[in-house]
DNA sequence: ACGGTTCAGTGAACCGCTTCACCTACGGCT
DNA sequence: AGCCGTAGGTGAAGCGGTTCACTGAACCGT
């Protein structure tokens, strides 16, 4: 039987003061220095400490931020949800990571359940940034986005997802390249995501023959989407929406005995550490993941903090050349 | 002005009824199939939908399940802690991931802040497992242990660590090397985990020259340990604690010209995804993570469930051999 | 000496749901 | 008819904090 937990009623009993000053007390509110050492000698005597489920129902805070991954399938966001929870705990605030698992239905659902959870801010990146939930939540409590823009964030670090397609169609282009996969995150329905519809007109524009395709960002899943895609028609080359999906291509081109770039080339999206590390190197668009970190947790501590004014940081990429992307013969 | 949220006392006024009535309804507890009915459409109307918070401080339950790692900057813990995650999901529960980052402290203070969130069980990967606390916290809600047994756990998948240990080094040794460095994970304190001290004693039986030094997960960080390692009196094998430290080594060697596994042989332990698609692929002692993460759901939900016996699934190694890992000339 | 501030602290009403003890009406059984 | 068992429902007391309105005393300047 598990010895019961000190309440705050028994500090005061201890103290010979009243709950509500106890309360006070050990925020620092309200009381003097005297009292306030007294509470908190009682309060390390008894082991107490406040319980956060009753604080939160009480206060409607909870010192912890949602957040809310796409698909945590995904190497990258991964990364993300890792850098952005120690970049929080810095702060001495929590994170609760929630993933939808590309479900945009679960991302509506798990948004409002965290904003029932009474996280102080979430930090979004979002699968389906044009949805109509997102207006109300963002009346609720001040919510970060990275990736895509949403309406009424109390702040975002966007991606300039068109330049970035744009540096990564043209450098394929530049190098000969003009049948090729795009292959993209599978989402459960698939609202039209800027991005994807810029692929289309950027690959028009520069008259390149596109073929699009959907993968998953598990190493398993992706390596077949993509056997499907090498086995077909082959591309001269393919671009990933993800570092993660790249991956399935090697894998893939692996076991169809086809080389890297020399058959196929591979163009990926992120940078994920893992990227740099393969053979050939992944040719991909660096969204510099600490640079989006820190900004994401800037931002989030700005707005619960009571910072009023948005903030919108807009990310520029990087091409990082690396070598899975040849010449076309 | 986000409008209020209705509360169960507006579903009462609403039906007719009282709010204990339409909390049983709800939950389909002790009441009749019609006003049942009644209540779920006044509910749906209302838009109501109960509040965790409140529901946890006066249940004590909440539904969750608390999922501490060790360290999340290991990919391998990453994977882990998605599918669990996943793996939770189906049964409609959810997991509240924190990450101890090698801190035992932390573990400490994070485990108690689980229980206090009222988790219905928790789910750890312990990086102290001999701490005092968990005896504590066993006693107080359902435990699992993944890796390292744990006193008084409900359920435990533990790692036959020593297994897996002998099996690597005498990998290494059948290859003929006999200068080996051991790369463990950097902790912030240390207590003296079962599987580091197996290593010395196996290196002694097997007459083997063992150097142990520590890594940080993050590639950054495993790559520089691992170049100091390679600089200085360089031994023909590294064996790593984790897939993640291995990949630094590759980094590491990549940099300094070193050829893996002709100049150094690098041997892993885990076996990420991605272990597979770096050349040469990494020779490691795989775990089997699907089957861990499906042991782990199973004893924590049997566990939650009320069921009360305890389990113990032991995990055995298997020697996964790919290419990092050559005879020594 | 007196009204007006400030400071430290109090009581009680919440926050929104669960749960325990109790109540009522109804049907069945003997 | 009388009694009991049960299904269906009610009221109120929590859960463990926070917060608001208020009080009593000390202090202030005039």
């Amino acid at each position: 039987m598990p010895r019961k937990r000190a309440t705050i009623r028994e500090v005061a009993q201890a103290t010979g003061l009243s709950p509500a000053a106890v309360s006070y007390a050990l925020r620092g509110l309200q009381v003097s220095e005297e009292t306030m050492e007294r509470v908190r000698a009682a309060a390390a005597e008894l082991g107490y400490e406040a319980d956060p489920i009753a604080r939160a129902l009480a206060s409607g805070r909870t010192g912890m931020i949602g957040l809310l991954c796409g698909s945590l399938e995904d190497l990258w966001q991964q990364s993300l949800a890792v850098g952005i929870s120690r970049g929080l705990r810095e702060k001495d605030r929590y994170a609760l990571i929630l993933d939808a698992v590309g479900d945009p239905a679960r991302e509506r659902a798990f948004a409002q359940r965290l904003r029932d959870q009474r996280v102080d801010g979430l930090i979004v990146q979002p699968i389906d940034p044009a949805a109509a939930f997102w207006g109300e939540l963002c009346d609720s409590l001040p919510v970060v986005a990275i990736g895509d823009s949403i309406k009424g964030t109390a702040g975002e670090v966007v991606f300039d997802n068109r330049r970035g397609v744009t540096m990564a169609l043209e450098h394929l282009r530049d190098l000969g390249h003009r049948r090729i996969a795009v292959l993209t995150p599978t989402r459960a329905s698939t609202p039209d995501r800027p991005a994807d519809l810029h692929v289309t007109a950027e690959a028009d524009r520069l008259g390149l023959d596109i073929e699009v395709a959907t993968a998953p960002h598990g190493l398993a899943g992706a390596t077949s989407a993509a056997r499907d895609l090498l086995t077909a028609r082959r591309p001269s080359a393919v671009f990933c929406f993800a570092d993660s999906i790249a991956y399935g291509v090697y894998a893939a081109a692996q076991e169809l005995g086809l080389d890297v770039p020399a058959d196929v080339s591979v163009m990926g999206y992120d940078d994920h550490p893992m990227s740099g590390l393969l053979t050939p190197g992944l040719t991909t668009v660096d969204w510099d993941i600490d640079g989006i970190v820190r900004a994401a947790v800037r931002l989030i501590s700005a707005a619960t903090d009571g910072g009023t004014r948005r903030r919108r940081v807009v990310q520029a990429p990087t091409l990082r050349e690396r070598g899975s992307v040849a010449r076309v013969r």
